[in-house]
DNA sequence: CTGAAAGTTGAACCGTGTTTCAACTTGCGA
DNA sequence: TCGCAAGTTGAAACACGGTTCAACTTTCAG
């Protein structure tokens, strides 16, 4: 959870964040960005403040200065730190099906664990198309041309039906990213449905769909 | 295009707007509506001003109040009016098609060309995910809703696999309107692709995917 | 034609929340 | 142990934009 030491000297070349150089700077860096992953999620950015994010911190205003150049400076460091969580979260079990389409049931049911899990994260880079598109797009670009890729692995391995050009695999991605976003939000986030059974469905489609 | 005369009626019961009560009053009102659906597309809800909207409209700053209640209030009549757009824009097709998967195929053309046209009312109905949740809520619920009972109404006709049980059924409608939202995204909004091979694409999958 | 209801105007009010800053404390390297 | 760099503090300055309101104008039914 939070920002990985790695990460910090990146996010400060972006200009939302300053590196602490100390111990001491760091547990305060740690602090004030969970505080915000609370605040944001539960209150969204508008209603969130500055003041209730260092309150809940137990941090002093001003210290919240020393480490990020403004509001949106903080947001956009918690996004990016999330994009990375949900990648890291459900990127491990994509090797453990027993074909590509199976690797995509399974990560699925992750994302919608995660999802029911962590619906302050999810709710956060849903806002970031308003807060910081350009953070938005390029988590689902990423995310979508990885998708894209696995599925023209699977394509070469005859998983995949051939009649699929390139560019009609960048559609299946994005097609496939949009339903998993939606279902996300509907089976997980608003409500908590059996993340395996619902996976399952999808999973049913999709190899029909395309599969070979 | 804008509030029709119908709704205002009911855009007053919401408490969201104050129904003019003269021609004059009328045109105001909709110079209002048109400037906000502009200003709110162009730079989003927290970036908008009401005298930014009220300059754009080329009336004085309190006319504002004698039709709306407060910001908010104005954005929640706007997004009740384009909800019903989208599917005043989509509904006439779905009888078009030579049947029921058909009939989705055009849907999603339709509406990768309505969104092509009209990006700020995309945008507006994202956003209100965060300024009105509840507005965002039955937007998406109604429209899976309907795409779930016309699946079903095809699935009596044998047109879809009757192995799909009624809450698959939901699942699948959820997936469907993820997919066309974030593929409405990608390739209508961000880039303008070709709408009718897009949809052909899709189709092709889900024709395949739950097709008897 | 007339007057009351509806609509219009924009300066001023006001609340909120971001940002600054100078005094103060802590911690680490020499 | 000392001294300086790093970090902390919170009151106050400040910006911003939503909302109010009382005077004024237009409309339209009778």
């Amino acid at each position: 959870m939070g920002v990985k030491v790695d990460d910090r000297a990146q996010l400060g070349a972006t200009g939302a964040a300053k590196a602490p150089r100390t111990a001491r700077g760091e547990r305060t860096m740690r602090k004030i960005l969970d505080a915000a992953r609370e605040e944001f999620g539960e209150r969204g950015f508008a209603e969130s403040s500055i003041v209730g994010i260092t309150q809940r911190a137990g941090v002093a205003l001003g210290t919240f200065y020393t480490y990020f150049q403004s509001k949106e400076g903080l947001f956009q460091a918690l996004v990016h730190d999330m994009s990375e969580q949900v990648r890291d979260t459900v990127g491990p079990v994509l090797g453990e099906g027993v074909d590509g389409l199976d690797s995509e049931r399974r990560a699925l049911a992750a994302f919608l664990r995660f999802a029911r899990e962590h619906r302050d994260i999810y709710r956060i880079i849903d806002e970031s198309e308003f807060v910081d598109p350009t953070a938005y797009r390029e988590h689902y670009e990423t995310t979508a041309s990885r998708i894209a890729a696995r599925l023209r692995s699977a394509r070469e391995k005859g998983e995949i039906d051939s009649g699929f050009s390139d560019k009609d695999v960048d559609v299946l991605a994005w097609g496939m990213m949009g339903a998993n976003v939606f279902i996300g939000l509907r089976f997980a986030v608003w409500d908590d449905a059996d993340s395996e059974q619902v996976a399952a469905i999808m999973s049913r489609v999709w190899r029909q769909g395309f599969g070979a």
